[in-house]
DNA sequence: AAGTGTCCCTGCGAGC
DNA sequence: TGCTCGCAGGGACACT
């Protein structure tokens, strides 16, 4: 599930391989509702001739700006991900595929089809929506913490309240707090935000470092642009690890529902009250 | 305002 | 072996 690090690794390994500059010569898509605006057929029409000047990512974003002042949001959801390939890579799941002008195919392969493309002049109506960045400043955490009364995952997750926290991030990020994810989010004391932001970064950053989380049993669900999977599973401390002992007290680890999601805590080390 | 339920999808594991 | 069934999960949306 590509959360913050998963897009940021895909990002900087597509500006790696030399995505920037690349002149798009032809599009296909696959499946329709991959493309949520505009309609597929202008979708096709404005993309094609256009060059992709840059690539960035903001939140679980991943944005490609392009020439004549349009810009390409894409959202991996569930299993979204991005390949630069040749043609004769393509493969079943592939729904969007952006033929180069060097020879190269831009595959967007989503076998749940919750991706999601959009082609816009104004990606700032969709952008400016989320909260601050992690990984940069962010300001008045405890003070916004305590501006709602909400239980803390849902909150966390909220990509509104912070952006590119996905449930694995979040279940680590409250582990590393010693916070529990059913405390309200107007209950933490000052201290208790401050670890919990630094948390938040800590687990980002070392995501980041290991290239992303790749689940699964065998297959990974994510995979970087080039085929490899990222190493940061083996990093995880709670997420998935249910009966297993936690690293820090040795207490076996919990998987509860916190907000119809499912969350791994250690029981001792993340108490309610 | 905050929380719940439903939908979108496919692959996988469990149970028979 | 081969089938059906339920679950997972980000986000949008309707509803309470």
């Amino acid at each position: 599930m590509p959360e913050l690090p998963e897009v940021e690794t895909v990002v900087l390994s597509l500006r790696d391989q030399g995505i920037c500059g690349r002149r798009i010569s032809s599009v296909a898509v696959h499946w329709m509702r991959s493309v949520q605006e505009p309609s597929v057929e202008e979708f096709t029409r404005i993309l094609k001739g256009r060059t992709i000047q840059n690539i960035s990512r903001r939140g679980k974003f991943v944005v490609m700006g392009l020439s004549g002042g349009w810009t390409a949001l894409v959202h991996l959801r569930m299993s979204g991900r991005l390949f630069l390939g040749r043609p004769a890579d393509i493969t079943k799941h592939d729904q969007v595929l952006l033929k180069l002008d060097d020879g190269r195919t831009l595959r967007f392969h989503d076998t749940r089809k919750f991706g999601r493309w959009r082609l816009t002049q104004d990606p700032e109506t969709v952008l400016s929506k989320l909260g601050p960045e992690p990984l940069e400043p962010v300001r008045d955490f405890h003070k916004r913490l305590h501006a709602k009364s909400r239980i803390l995952k849902p909150l966390l997750l909220d990509q509104t309240f912070i952006a590119g926290l996905g449930n694995i991030y979040v279940d680590e990020a409250l582990w590393e707090a010693k916070i529990h994810p059913q405390r309200k989010s107007d209950s933490l004391t000052t201290s208790e935000s401050d670890a919990l932001l630094k948390a938040v970064r800590k687990v980002l950053k070392k995501g980041i470092r290991n290239l992303g989380t790749s689940l699964g049993h065998g297959k990974a669900n994510f995979q970087l642009p080039d085929g490899e999977s990222g190493r940061n599973r083996e990093a995880l401390n709670v997420f998935r690890q249910t009966g297993l002992p936690c690293p820090r007290c040795g207490t076996n680890i919990e998987r509860i529902k916190v907000g119809q999601r499912s969350t791994h805590i250690c029981p001792s080390c993340q108490r309610k009250h």
